[in-house]
DNA sequence: TTCCTGTTTAGGAATGACTCCTATCTACCA
DNA sequence: TGGTAGATAGGAGTCATTCCTAAACAGGAA
């Protein structure tokens, strides 16, 4: 799905967005796949347009569409590993403020299928159902409508 | 829920592992939450009973008590942030062999709710659904009963 | 019980995705 | 056209995780 200048254009203004070179060349990256790229796969294919690019302007302007509402974290939870020992069938509530995943339990949900469209080029092994919002404790300081970035990652302390 | 000594003692045996009193610990910490813990969030638990352990020895065991199929990693997407530029409503098909994503759209899927005991605990505002299985690429390669773990990481080349 | 061997552990170093800081640059409004 | 807030490039730092190695140890064999 080709995108015109123009059109790039409108979205970030809309957005309050400055329109560089660069940050329309990203964009533009993005809207023309539905291959969920990483930061680096983006970074290696602009590169090749704007070779003094920096691959920290690759993560500022995905932060700041990302901020806008222009794209999405397809995979938010890259921050850490987290391991879970109930090996029963269950589904996840996941706190967008404090991270918090809360087990959820319901067969009506263990029961979904893809349609068969995808069940024939896919073998599918299993499926979950993660919805997203605020716990209690994070719906009263919830931030009105912007969107907050991962929380700061924490270092392993040793001492 | 208390787990028995024994009861940890058989399932490692089970699965070939060892039984050592630090991967005991581990195991123990895990499965009486149902937080869904960090590695680091282990690591600060266990070492107040074992101040010598390494952080390593957590990642090490955790790694093998995953492919013993003792616990699940929660979130396996941990590894690099991975953008979307289309907004429209969509589920996804995740390859556990490439880690390709694919689109999925799926009015049905658009539907599900939450049980309305969660509705009323947590504000929710949105859920999305993830098949996990293997593309028709890695099908034909794909390791018989083993789990895999994830590819390795590569770095952000600048030269 | 003791010994042997392969696994596990601890510690240090390396990796790599990402963030922070800073100086320069530039889009865009007045 | 100039001023300025926001954007870029580059370097340094952060930190979760992995790699490597030597020492420790679990568990089967003798």
């Amino acid at each position: 799905m080709k995108l015109a200048e123009d059109d790039i254009r409108q979205r970030f203004r809309a957005c309050g967005l400055k329109v560089t070179p660069q940050r329309a060349a990203i964009y533009r990256a993005l809207a023309e796949t539905t291959s969920h790229p990483t930061a680096d796969a983006l970074y290696q294919q602009v590169r090749r347009r704007y070779p003094m690019m920096s691959p920290n302007t690759v993560y500022y302007t995905l932060g700041a569409l990302r901020d806008a509402g222009l794209v999405h974290e397809v995979n938010y939870w890259h921050d850490g590993a987290r391991f879970d020992a109930n090996l029963t069938s269950h589904h996840h509530l996941v706190c967008l403020g404090c991270r918090a995943i809360v087990d959820l339990m319901d067969a009506r949900l263990d029961r979904l299928a893809a349609p068969a469209l995808q069940r024939r080029a896919f073998d599918i092994i299993g499926h979950r159902v993660e919805f997203h919002g605020y716990c209690a404790a994070c719906r009263a300081s919830k931030p009105g409508t912007t969107r907050r970035r991962p929380e700061p990652k924490k270092r392993m302390r040793r001492a």
